[in-house]
DNA sequence: ACTTGTTTCAAACATATGTTTGAAATGGCG
DNA sequence: CGCCATTTCAAACATATGTTTGAAACAAGT
C-alpha cells in the first residue's frame, strides 16, 4: 500500500520528499522535542504536504521513531562507534575524552548533534521511544564510561560508589544543555563554541578527576 | 468585576475554590509542566468547574503566575529564608547543608517541594516566566552558593572559576530531578527516599569537596 | 496511448484544549 | 421576602493539531 516503490530498483527516485521530511523532523524534534513540534511545522520546512507524513512513515510517531534511527546513523559518521578504545589511553585522558564527545554531541551544529540532542530531550521529557534509547544508546555509554571510572577508583570500589560517580560525571555534561535557557540569562556571556566546548571539558574533567579521588578515602 | 469578595471582612468564605484550584493546579504544574497540564485536568483535581480558572485567574497562564507565588510562599514556611547564614559554619559544612536542601525542594513530597519542581521544569522547559524564577528565585540563591564556593576556593579564585565550579554543584543536583525517567530505567532499585537523599547529599558534598581543590592548583 | 501502481495535494475531519457566555444558584441585607 | 453582587455551571466556541480522504498528477511498462 505504500512506500512499495523502495523496494525495487531505484530507491534514489521516490526517495527525496521521504529524505526531506527525514531531515526536517530531524532539526525541528532536536529543537523543540516530540510533543512541541507540529508536523505543519516539519512539512513546512521539508517542502511537502502534511500528508506525506501518513504516507510514508505512519503519522507523527512514525516519523519520530525514523528520525531516531537516522540520527543514530548520522551521529555515527562523526563519532566512530567505540572508537576509543584499544587504544589504551591512560584513564585521566580517556575520561577527558569521553566529557569532550558528550559535550559536542550536544552542542554540534547541523546533524551530527541530533541524535545527543534527541537523547537529551528524551530524558527530561520522555515519549513512548524512552525504553529503547535506553537500552540501545544510554546503556552501552553507561558501560564504557563506568568501566573508565572503575579503573581511576580502583578494583575495590563499589558498585553504588562507581553509578554515583557516574552520574556526577554525565550530570555536567548534560546541564549544559538541559539549562541552557537559565545560562544565559544567568551568564549572558556564555558561549558554546568549539573553543569553550574544550574549555569546558577541560574543566569538567579536571573537577571529576578530583572529585572521583575525594569519594575513596574515608567510610561511609 | 471579579474577586471583589476577598477585599471584604470575610476572607475565609469565597476562597475555598479558589484556594483548592491554587493547591490543585500547584501540584498538577510541578509533576506535568505549564505545556503538559491542562485546565479540565486542574479542575477535576480541584473538584471545580472549569471556568473557574477564567474567572479567578484570568487563564491558564494567570493561574500558573499565581502558584508560582503560592509555591514561594510554601517553600518558603519550610526553608526559612536565608536561614543557613550568620551561623557561621565551615564553609564544607554550608555545601552539605546547600546541596541538602536542594535536593529536599526537589524530592520532597506534599507543597513544600512545588516550588523546587517547578523551577526544576522552568529551567528545562521555560514559560514566560522564566524570567521572573532566574531574578527572585535561582539569582540569589547563586549568590549564596558563589559566596560558599569562594571561601572553599580561596580568595584568588578567578570570577570564572566560581562560576564553572557552581555549575558543577548545581548539575549534580539538578541532574537527579531532570533525568529522572532515565534513572530509574538504568538502576530501578535507585530510590528517593529521605534517607537516600541524605546519602546523595553526602556523596555530591564530597565529590564536589574534591572537585573544588582540582581545580585550584595548575593553570589552564 | 492505455493501464497500473505510486506519489502529491487541498480539503475535510476528529479530537484536544483554552476560553467565553448566559443563565442559574448562592448568600448576605434591606 | 425580594434585591443585589458574587459565584457556579453546563454548554458553546475558537483554535491548534494529528489524521484521513478522494481526486489529480506522475511514472513506468506493455
Amino acid at each position: 500500500m505504500f512506500e512499495m516503490a523502495r523496494d525495487k530498483e531505484k530507491p534514489a527516485i521516490g526517495e527525496p520528499t521521504r529524505q526531506q521530511l527525514l531531515e526536517a523532523a530531524s532539526a525541528v524534534f532536536a529543537e523543540c522535542g516530540f510533543r512541541a513540534a507540529t508536523v505543519r511545522q516539519i512539512c513546512e520546512r521539508a517542502g511537502t504536504n502534511v500528508a506525506a507524513v501518513n504516507y510514508y512513515f505512519n503519522g507523527k510517531a512514525g516519523l519520530y521513531a525514523e528520525v531516531l534511527r537516522f540520527a543514530h546513523r548520522c551521529a555515527e559518521e562523526r563519532h566512530p562507534a567505540s572508537a576509543a578504545s584499544g587504544k589504551n589511553l591512560a584513564p585521566e585522558r580517556e575520561l577527558e575524552l569521553f566529557v569532550h564527545a558528550f559535550l559536542q554531541r550536544l552542542f554540534d551544529e547541523g546533524r551530527t548533534a541530533w541524535l545527543g540532542k534527541l537523547m537529551s530531550r528524551e530524558m527530561v521529557e520522555p515519549t513512548a521511544a524512552l525504553d529503547a534509547v535506553v537500552e540501545e544508546q544510554i546503556r552501552p555509554s553507561s558501560r564504557h564510561l563506568q568501566g573508565v571510572l572503575r579503573q581511576l577508583l580502583g578494583p575495590r570500589a563499589a558498585m553504588e560508589q562507581v553509578r554515583l560517580c557516574e552520574m556526577s560525571v554525565v550530570s555536567q555534561c548534560l546541564f549544559y544543555h538541559h539549562c541552557r535557557p537559565v545560562i544565559s540569562r544567568m551568564f549572558p556571556r556564555f558561549d558554546f563554541s568549539t573553543e569553550a566546548l574544550r574549555r569546558l571539558a577541560v574543566h569538567i574533567t579536571r573537577f571529576s578527576l578530583a572529585g572521583l579521588k575525594g569519594t575513596k578515602k574515608g567510610g561511609d
